[in-house]
DNA sequence: TAGTGGTCTAGACCACGTG
DNA sequence: ACGTGGTCTAGACCACTAA
């Protein structure tokens, strides 16, 4: 411990303790550091060339080893700088049997709370959107798209898709489409949600600041008005290192309450 | 339809049309190959090396763009014997709001279930167990994991730990848990799940036979008996690909609370 | 300009499955 | 025995970032 310029690697030759592929030795060595506290979130590692001739394999085994760890969110990459130990993600919880608003729920928790708009704007529907809005032949339809984030960290990407009966100018939405609706008297009051979990692609994964192929949550919901219309159609797309869905079972066989 | 060899891929050499990385032109190109039906579920690829070969890329490009097909799920490899276009799982929904069986409710939809045993026995409990099922000092947990599948199609790895005094006896479980509890007067009626996403480690995803680093979900439940008391305390590993989780929200205004 | 990650190559050997 | 995917190498050039 009397070495100031110690950084968890040392400086000489490094020996990987187990047996199989080289790639995965090195991975699992890697991956002890991170865990054990030897390398902390935003150290960097050596650059991938160190690495190879400290290890004593190639380049190439090199990178599969870090490649892994960055899908998993454990290092970020970046081009030209060098490869860093990542900053985990605060969880955020989310109900899955409250109806709220992103907006409204995460300024209950104290939370700093930005979107960014992606699109925002009035387009001719999509045929899964004439179905699930129940659209007449020719009418419009309004669209907003919001990356979420909360202290700056990217957390979701939100597509929403509204009648212009119930949302005539996109622009008037400001922080909460759920605000805005209810200000018109036709705020949601139940919804149905369909997640699944999916790699990310390259171009989602880019917004959300992950790797490509980081796991994501992909959130399908409509949501109805009080009168049975369906109001909302919104397909999200959440970083899985980032949130939790809490959701409350009861014994069913009747349905509801 | 009169050349009995064809395998949607021909077999001169490949032109690939887009700009960019060429891992990227040929995994491109490929998705389309498979979108377009050119490659059926089933179908096996050229060898790696031959398609190096018409492509006129080093195998390692190849191995880099099918890599990500099948961490996508669009491929399967199989050491020794070659790689083929997957043959998409089967969705499976499950209910986000009714606490259900896996078997009942497979049963009720009239599909082909069955369970491969993975541990079954009693344990000394580990610091999670004892703190969510209120163990007392010295008290042994009953642990139940098993690979559920259907039709012969792996779906959820399932890790069930409950007190040896609601289930003393983990071998007395034949097909379904909760039918088994039933018997006992100790059907739980209520059940908090907490879900997430993330990529599958190698020795999950070997079982769930996806690729190491494919999607999954992650979820926790703890479920309660009518008095209150914790029943039991799952961990299970759904597979992303199969699996669709459907939740009904309500307007559930915690917002002046 | 120097150093980093990103892409790509040609060739080698091993481990596995099938005929 | 043969062909397949799985691992690994040494070296090259490009693209980006930072001093």
């Amino acid at each position: 411990m009397g070495d100031m310029t110690e950084d968890g690697f040392g400086s000489g030759p490094i020996t990987l303790p187990s047996g199989g592929p080289l790639y995965l030795q090195l991975k699992r060595w890697l991956e002890d550091a991170i865990a054990n506290g030897g390398i902390k979130p935003g150290d960097a590692l050596p650059s991938e060339r160190d690495l190879a001739l400290r290890v004593d394999v190639s380049r190439v085994t090199v990178r599969k080893a870090v490649q892994q760890l960055v899908q998993d969110g454990l290092l970020v990459q970046r081009h030209g700088s060098g490869t860093f130990v990542a900053t985990p993600a605060p969880r955020v919880e989310q109900s899955l049997s409250q109806l709220t608003s992103f907006t409204e729920d995460m300024a209950r928790r104290g939370m700093a709370v930005r979107s960014q708009w992606l699109d925002r704007g009035v387009y001719p529907p999509s045929p899964q959107e004439t179905m699930v809005l129940g659209l007449t032949a020719g009418e419009q339809v309004s669209r907003i798209a919001r990356l979420r984030l909360s202290q700056e960290t990217p957390l979701a990407i939100e597509r929403a898709s509204l009648s212009t009966q119930i949302l005539p100018d996109p622009a008037a939405v400001r922080d909460s489409l759920y605000a805005c609706l209810e200000q018109a008297g036709s705020r949601p009051i139940r919804a149905i949600q369909r997640i699944r979990a999916a790699n990310l692609e390259a171009d989602e994964a880019a917004l959300l600041g992950v790797a490509p192929g980081a796991a994501g949550l992909y959130i399908e919901r409509v949501s109805y008005l009080a009168n049975g219309r369906v109001a909302e159609l919104t397909r999200s797309t959440y970083r899985g290192d980032a949130y939790d869905f809490v959701a409350e079972l009861r014994l069913g066989d009747g349905r509801t309450t």
